[in-house]
DNA sequence: ATTATCCTTTACGTAAACGTCAACCTTGAT
DNA sequence: ATCAAGGTTGACGTTTACGTAAAGGATAAT
C-alpha cells in the first residue's frame, strides 16, 4: 500500500508571519546553514522541522546565541546519533557549558526582576506625589476663584 | 570638621581585569554615554558608582540589552527622581516592556535548560555505548591474541 | 493581456560593538 | 637618562545579522 502521508508545510511568507520575521531572515539563516528546505522549482517548501528548527534559532537568539553557536547545536545535535567519542565528549563539554550560561543567565533574570520591581515601586510612588501636588494646586486655584467671586 | 572620606577608585585596567572586557570597551562605553569618570589630569578615575554601572551594563548585555537600552534605563532612573508625570508614565511603561521581557526569557531558559538536559543524558547514553562496544572490541583482540599464542 | 501577488537571486548598505593600529603623554624604577 | 608600564586620543577595520533595492520568473485573478 502506497501511504500517502500528508505533512504539513509551510510557505515561506506563512513562517515570516507566524513568528514576525522578514522573509529575509529566514533566507539569512538558510545560507548560513540553519536551515534546509525542499524545493518546489525554485520556490521554498518548509516543513515541520524547519518550522521547529526556525522556532529553536529565534529562541537562541532571545538567549543571546549567535547563528553560529545554534548552527553548532544543531549539527551536533544530527551527528551524535552515530557519533564517535571524541564527538560526543565534545558535545558534553558544550551542553555542560551552555548550562552554565543559563545558570548564569537565571540568576541575571531573577535580580533583574526585583530591580525592575523595586524601580516600578518608586515610579509609581513618584507618580502619586506628583499628582497630589498637583490636585492640591488645582484645589487651591478653585479656592481663589471662589473667594474672588464672593469679593468681586 | 573637614572629614576626608576616603573613597576607593579603579583605573581602567582594574576595571577590565575584574570584568573580563578590555580598556577600549570601557572608553567605548562612556562615549556611548554610559560612564562618567572623573579625570585626574587626563587619566580616567572610576568611582564605586561607576564600577555598578559597568557592571550592570554588562549584565544588561548578558540579558540582551543593546547599550542603548542601558542607557535609557540609567538616564530615566536618574531623571526619575525629579521627574514630571509624562517621565514617569514613559518610564513605567519601559519597566512593563522590559518585565515582559524577561518573563519570556525565564521560560525560554526553563525550556532550553530541560533540553540541554535531555540532550546531556542522551550524548551519555551514546557515549557509554560506543565504550562499550570499543571495550568488546578489545576483549575480542586480547582472545583472539591469546589464542593465537596457544596456537603459535 | 495585463495586473497583482508571491517567489527567486544577486548585491550593495548598515548599525552595533567593539578590535586594532598609530602616535603620543607621564611616571616611577634602574 | 632611559626605558618599561600604563594611560590618552583619533581613526580605520571587522563581524554579525540582517535591510533594501534591482531585476526577474511563475501563477492566478480580472
Amino acid at each position: 500500500m502506497n501511504k500517502q502521508v500528508k505533512v504539513r508545510t509551510f510557505s515561506i511568507s506563512e513562517l515570516a508571519k507566524e513568528f514576525d520575521v522578514t522573509t529575509r531572515t529566514i533566507r539569512f539563516y538558510e545560507q548560513q546553514g540553519l536551515l534546509n528546505p525542499a524545493r518546489q522549482g525554485q520556490t521554498r517548501i518548509y516543513s515541520a522541522q524547519d518550522r521547529v528548527r526556525l522556532m529553536l534559532t529565534l529562541r537562541g537568539k532571545r538567549l543571546g546565541f549567535s547563528l553560529a553557536e545554534s548552527k553548532e547545536l544543531f549539527d551536533m545535535h544530527d551527528s551524535t546519533a552515530q557519533g564517535n567519542e571524541k564527538q560526543l565528549l565534545y558535545m558534553l563539554d558544550i551542553l555542560s557549558k551552555k548550562q552554565a550560561d543559563m545558570r548564569q543567565q537565571l540568576s541575571d533574570i531573577q535580580r533583574l526582576q526585583e530591580e525592575l520591581n523595586i524601580a516600578e515601586v518608586r515610579c509609581q510612588d513618584a507618580l502619586s506625589k506628583v499628582r497630589l501636588r498637583d490636585q492640591k494646586k488645582n484645589s487651591d486655584k478653585q479656592q481663589l476663584i471662589q473667594e474672588q467671586r464672593r469679593v468681586g
